[in-house]
RNA sequence: GGGCCCGUAGCUCAGUGGUUAGAGCUGGCCGCUCAUAACGGCUAGGUCGCGGGUUCAAAUCCUGCCGGGCCUACCA
């Protein structure tokens, strides 16, 4: 029986339309998800919306709606973004669904069982249009003394009454589980939530009464949960939890967790207490990665340079932006985008070196030999020397994929297509055609049979253009995964069956700078 | 302010003490013509952010500074 392996992405808090952001860890995940799934494993993944809190009421509000129309048009968007970039998921949940509000109040009650929430109050320095409590320290003195928020808004002393998390408590098994695991990658993510926990943890308020639009705390009616308990347990929903008998079974405890920089604290501290104290298993690995600047600026509404993700798979092709912020941004730092840098990228490596080799060896089994496969004949020094090396890339592929270093394995992919293609001039198979037509038979067949094996490799980060590739080269859909890479049978297979090429349609094409667009360094 | 990081060729990045600092892209030259004006070969290009220090030896370790990012208790 298949292993089971479990990701999810964040939800997303859909107070506005997916940004690019969105985009970037959505494919990442879609990513590790077919990776994993063409190494054999059972995968689940999972994304979704955030949809509580109390700015969703708000804009509901100024929109003369419900928060939960909102709720409801804004995900949409969401689940559109999934279908434009190809995001294969098993399970998109919605926080407002019942079946996540039982499962995060089984949750609370069982962390109220463990004796670690209470009732108390919260007091402090309250923002009104900030929405957030800020600490004496971080006050700053307005005209005449007064007390402002560090955006310079007025503060008032403000008290609560909240529920709290006894996060203290956790202190010392938290930092023992980040130094005995790989919890939190990459490292610089840890040291940084390390050193937060060993400054001390103070307990969390888990409540709030200012609103409603939220899961109610079971026996507390006039609150509703602090989202982040609200939204984390959203992992443990789309298993069916608190049923803990079937997907949950199997999935739980999850992989990974697939989140951005600035919300590692929430996954690495918050969760795994809140877990520990439910008594439930904790995630394997949260991997925090970074962000995407578009020309070295961070994306935002006051600089307008907010760009729609569906929009770029539009002009571009939704493979080429997949395989350019795969293969260009270095997972786990921040990265950079342009148009330019993604027609670059992809006119070089997709179009230019893979699909170019691909295209030119069917091409010539097409006119050459009738479309014929060919079998039984003597190889090479050459041409053993050139399925070695694709073999080393596509080894390099799995593993630096399993770790989640894209960009390394992509480059070790693209090694062995360069080779590929100096196999292809060094052979000149179209001298091979007047001189020595045997050895021709065989050269593009080891082409055939290599191109076969890159594209298998490479079908995670871009499936739809390497699925119309193996169509065209009459490769079964169920026999695309890396375990086919060891069928030693399947081309004298393919050949017994009697299939041919018929006349190739390349599948990457080159791209070309949309008009209008900037050409800024 | 405090914490965690980043700064290496025009661009994206490797390289954490030891020969003349590497790869790909871009640029230049040559070759090839099967192929998506694609492919192959050669080549150019760097005071490793700046200044000190440790060492026989520093891109790499220490320190100060400059520039950038994230977190600082509800934004991918």
């Amino acid at each position: 029986m298949a292993e089971p392996y479990y990701v999810t992405t964040a939800i997303s808090y859909p107070n506005g339309k997916p940004h690019i952001g969105h985009a970037y860890e959505a494919i990442a995940a879609d990513v590790i998800a077919r990776h994993r799934k063409a190494e054999g494993f059972d995968v689940r993944f999972q994304t979704g919306t955030d949809e509580h809190g109390l700015k969703m009421a708000q804009k509901a509000r100024d929109l003369g709606i419900t928060p939960a129309q909102l709720a409801t048009e804004m995900s949409q968007h969401f689940i559109d973004m999934c279908a434009a970039l190809n995001i294969e998921y098993d399970v998109f949940i919605r926080t407002t669904e019942a079946r996540h509000h039982e499962a995060t109040q089984e949750l609370w009650r069982r962390m109220e069982a463990n004796g670690d929430l209470y009732l108390d109050r919260y007091e402090g320095w309250y923002s009104v249009r900030d929405e957030a409590y800020y600490d004496e320290s971080e006050l700053v003195a307005g005209e005449g003394g007064a007390k402002l928020s560090p955006q310079g808004t007025p503060v008032e002393w403000t008290v609560e009454e909240s529920w709290f998390f006894r996060l203290s408590k956790y202190q010392d098994k938290l930092l023992e589980l980040y130094n005995s695991s790989d919890f939190i990658r990459p490292d610089t993510r840890r040291n940084e939530i390390q050193r937060f926990v060993e400054g001390g943890l103070r307990d969390l308020s888990v409540s709030r009464t200012s609103f409603d639009w939220g899961i109610k705390v079971p026996g507390s009616d006039n609150h509703v949960m602090y989202v982040w308990v609200d939204a984390l347990t959203n992992y443990l929903t789309g298993l069916g939890f608190p049923d803990e008998s079937g997907d949950y079974a199997k999935f739980w405890p999850a992989d990974l967790h697939l989140i951005g920089k600035d919300i590692v604290r929430f996954h690495t501290v918050y969760w795994p207490a809140f877990l520990m104290s439910a008594g439930l298993p904790l995630p394997k690995q949260v991997y925090g990665h970074g962000f995407l600047l578009n020309r070295g600026q961070k994306e935002s509404k006051s600089l307008g340079n907010v760009t729609d993700p569906i929009g770029l798979a539009e002009t571009f092709g939704v493979d080429a932006v997949r395989y350019f912020l795969l293969r260009e941004v270095a997972f786990g730092q921040d990265g950079s985008w342009s148009p330019e840098a993604i027609v670059t990228r992809a006119n070089a490596e997709l179009a230019n070196s893979f699909g170019n080799l691909a295209q030119r060896s069917l091409s010539m089994i097409f006119k050459n030999l009738d479309g014929e496969i060919k079998v039984g004949f003597e190889e090479s020094e050459a041409d053993k020397a050139l399925f070695a090396a694709v073999a080393e890339g596509i080894a390099g592929l799995r593993k630096s994929f399993t770790d989640l270093a894209f960009s390394d394995g992509l480059e070790a992919w693209m090694r062995a297509v360069f080779a590929c293609n100096q196999y292809v001039d060094e052979q000149a198979p179209w001298t091979l055609r007047k001189t020595d037509p045997a050895r021709m038979e065989v050269v593009l067949m080891t082409l055939f049979r290599v191109v076969r094996d890159l594209a298998i490799a490479v079908r995670p980060v871009v499936p739809n253009s390497i699925d119309k590739l193996l169509d065209q080269m009459g490769i079964a859909t169920e026999a695309r995964g890396y375990a086919s890479l060891a069928d030693a049978d399947w081309f004298t297979a393919l050949a017994a069956r009697g299939f041919k090429v018929e006349k190739p349609e390349g599948v990457f094409p080159r791209l070309e700078l949309p008009e209008g667009t900037e050409a800024t360094a």
